[in-house]
Formats: structure tokens, sequence, C-alpha cells
DNA sequence: CGCGAAATTGACTATATTCAAAGCTAGTGG
DNA sequence: CCACTAGCTTTGAATATAGTCAATTTCGCG
């Protein structure tokens, strides 16, 4: 709280770097596993960098980077067949990391769905950290585990659920990772689709005019109310929920 | 490195303990992070148990006992809808790990699809052990990120495959983890499925008899042949992989 | 050999896809 | 400010793929 004072009694804690200091993310995903010396380090090593809505995040080959944090925005991860078919096979919100580390060959690509704001970082110095800090390589393992379930509980929405209930399943999802309760409760949520239609089939394993006619259904019944598309207010969380098969 | 040897020239990785000495796995998974004397200390928490094809794997609840590694044997990961469908969200071999560490809530169970051999070992002693042998955590953080790897390929498989691909995809699934090549290659690989249809059905998303259609289809073009219904003869395994689609 | 479980096969149906057309929306420039 | 365009989205009609229901066959095991 208290920036700048002379003498003051200020907490290591609070000794950190800048850039981190007004980082929305910095207590939380794997960087909360850093105390302030190696937040230091590790500080200097990052930056920050903006990549806009539609652009692949791939990072400059001669800067040796493979890694970052999202700092804002969702971040889409899919996966191509040969013939073109693609799969979206996670989204990502802040403040979770991304990359594949300890691996050459990735087969997933990340794509910016909105807008985003990244804390990139590079291969070497990340790796170092990793193997100096137990704490920050267990923060990592626990959020590749939490990854982990979230890929399987998706495995079930994919080979299991009817169009249906993959609809109303996303639309869950994003109401719980980006959903804004408007006044209190009631379910009300407010959140807009950082995904078009062809993503979204492309997350669910549809087509866009499936998603479309589900999207239609669930807007007549009243279930949720659609702005200009993408402007989504989800009135009846618990019918929702019963909809995805849930419950 | 050198533990106590004194004039000894005998290796310390060979100092292992009798169970371990013979298991089959104790050079892969998790365990080869472990040196000799963190092994004797983890061996004596450890205990084989053998769980019938088709038993769940659950437990016993008065002890403690919440991980495994697969020392034989395949398991399936299960998850399920509350209406009673199934989706099947991995399949295991030896020597993989098997558990969710740091999470109370765990929604996937598992189920030795044939008979099953394990190393079981209690939860306190295995999270002591991550918490004071960093290369332990480590292996264990590779092995979540392959499984995740692995969870994302089959949600392609999942969402965007024919039936017809999906059980291409599924027998090459089998061929690389428990295939045996019978002379030299040319690509003639040998299993015996572990997974009876209706579980096949549930790992792929589809029906029954959607499955047995589909392996008909291609024991009639001769990629495969079947014995006794689960005896797979590969014989094609470039024609296969064109037919899963990948390639 | 005979029984029950599992797998296959067939006929029909339903759900989601495909193909095609028309309606929106956002952004541009007159 | 409005008209125009390009890209999405929605809607409709026909089709195809996988699902359902039902009958048979095969397999595993006493």
């Amino acid at each position: 709280m208290s920036q700048k004072d002379q003498q003051s009694i200020k907490p290591v804690a609070e000794l950190i770097p800048a850039g981190c200091s007004v980082c929305g993310v910095r207590q939380y995903g794997i960087c909360k596993a850093l105390r302030s010396a190696d937040l230091f380090r590790f500080a200097n090593s990052t930056r920050r960098r903006k990549v806009a809505h539609g652009e692949t995040i791939t990072f400059e080959e001669d800067e040796v980077v493979d890694y970052a944090n999202i700092v804002s925005g969702s971040v889409k991860l899919t996966k191509l067949l040969s013939d073109g078919r693609q799969q979206i096979v996670g989204l990502q919100f802040a403040p979770e990391f991304i990359g594949r580390p300890f691996s050459e060959n990735v087969t997933v690509s990340a794509e910016a769905a909105t807008d985003v704001e990244l804390c990139v970082f590079p291969k070497t110095e990340f790796e170092k950290m990793l193997r100096e800090q137990p704490d920050f390589e267990h923060q990592l393992l626990e959020q590749t585990l939490v990854n982990l379930d979230d890929a399987r509980t998706w495995m079930v929405t994919l080979g299991r659920k009817t169009a249906q209930e993959k609809v109303a399943s996303f639309l869950l999802l994003l109401a719980s990772h980006i959903g804004k309760s408007k006044e209190e409760n009631t379910g009300h949520k407010l959140f807009s689709l950082p995904l078009k239609r062809a993503d979204i089939a492309d997350f669910l394993g549809l087509t866009i005019e499936t998603v479309s006619r589900q999207m239609t259904k669930l807007r007549k019944t009243g279930v949720i109310s659609v702005e200009r598309n993408l402007e989504i207010t989800l009135h009846d969380a618990r019918l929702l929920k019963q909809l995805a098969g849930d419950d």
C-alpha cells in the first residue's frame, strides 16, 4: 500500500518490481510462487506484449521466447487435421500460463481470441527458474493438473453430449470464467463471447449452423438474450445447467 | 552420489529395495527420479496390489491410500453424466501414475480394464516425497504434461473425426502402447483389446453397434484381422493411419 | 452341450450436416 | 448521415451419418 516512504516498516512482500506491482495477475497463477528476490530477477527478462484479436501467438524466432502468462483477454488453443478440420482444445483466460515446457514438438497453436495482453518470458530463464525454485514448478504442476481436469471434462461434452447440451455447456463455461453478475445474483450473468460462431463450432465439434440453431432456441426459450451477436445475458443459470446435461 | 562406500565399486544405482529391484517399471515413470536413499524410504510405504479385470480401483477408506503406479495391465479412466451416459477420458498403461494430487474432489474414476498390478502408496508419504524431492515432482509434471497432450489429441478425435476415423485412431493408439511387432516390421503389429465393444464405444463417443460395423469394415478391407473378438493383428499400419485421418 | 453375455447384422429413424439463400452488423466512404 | 459492402449469422430444405430397436450369431465357460 505505502509506496515510497523513507523509513517505513514496509514488509518484504511489497518489494516487487515496478512492472509487477501494477500487474493484475501478479498474485495469481505461477507468479504467486515467486518471492521478492526471484521476482526481481525473473521480471528483468519478461516483457509485455499486446496481441490483437485474431492474431496467432507466435513467438519471434530470433528471440528464443517460448512462454507467457495471459495478463488480460482470452486465448484459444487449436489443433488441426491434415485436411483442415479444426478442433479447439482449450480456452485460456488470465492469469493462466501458455506454453509447453520440456518439449520441442508442440502440436497445439495458440491464437488470441480477444485482444490479449501477455507477459512474455524467455525459455531459458523460465526453465532455470523452474529448476531453482521448486515452489515455482509446483505452481506450474498445479495449473497443469487443472488444465488436465478441464480437458477431460470437455471430452465428455465432445463425446457424449447433444448439440443442445454442448452449446449450453459452452455458455456455462464462459459464464464461470468471464461472467459478471449484474445485480445481486438470481443467477443473472453478463459476458461477451470471445469467439465467433465458427470458433464455437470448432470448440464443440459442431457446424456453424447447428450452433446458430441452438443459440436461437436458447434465446426463444428465454434462457439467454443476445445483443449484437456477442453480448450475452444469462437469465437462468439453473435451467442452463440442466440443459447442459450436468446436475 | 557416493553414499556410504568405503572402498566398494558397486554403483549406488544398484542399491535399491528388494521389491523395486524386480519391478518392471522401476526405471520408468516417476520412480526413475528417485535415488537409492529416497527409494528405500519410499518403498517402505508402498505395497503391491492386484486388481481383477473389471474391478474399480478404489482405495480402501481406512488406509489413506490415494495413489499408485501401474506395474502391468491397462486402466481406464471414466466420467459419468447424471443420466448414465459415460465417457472414457483416458487409457493408462504401465508404467504410468494414477491419482489426482492436491485435490479432494476428483471426478474421474479408475477401473481395471485388464487384470492389473499396482504399486500403491499412501497419500501422505507421496506428498511428502513431492515436497522434499524436486526431481520427483518434476517427473510428475512431465507425466502430467504428456497426459494433457494425450487428452487434447483425443479431443480432436472426439470432436472432429468420423466413426471410421475414430475406430482407426483407437486401434492405432493401442498398437503404439501395447502392440508387439511379430516379425521384422512391415507394420505388422499384434495386440489384444483391453476393452469390450461397450467400452470402446464409450471411449470414442459412439454406440456399440457403430463400433462393431466399423470393425467389420476394417476386417473386410484386410487392414486388420480379429481372433475371438479381441486378438487383433494389424496388417497395414500405414493405411490405418490414413483411415484415422492423421498424416 | 448348453447357457448367458457379448458381438454382429439388418431395417428404420433421428440428429446433425450440407448446400443454398436471405438477413444482420460493423465499418467505409461519399 | 446514409448507402454500400464484406463478413457473419440465421434460416430453410434436403441429405447423410450415426443411433435405435430388434433379431441372430458367436463366444466363453461351466
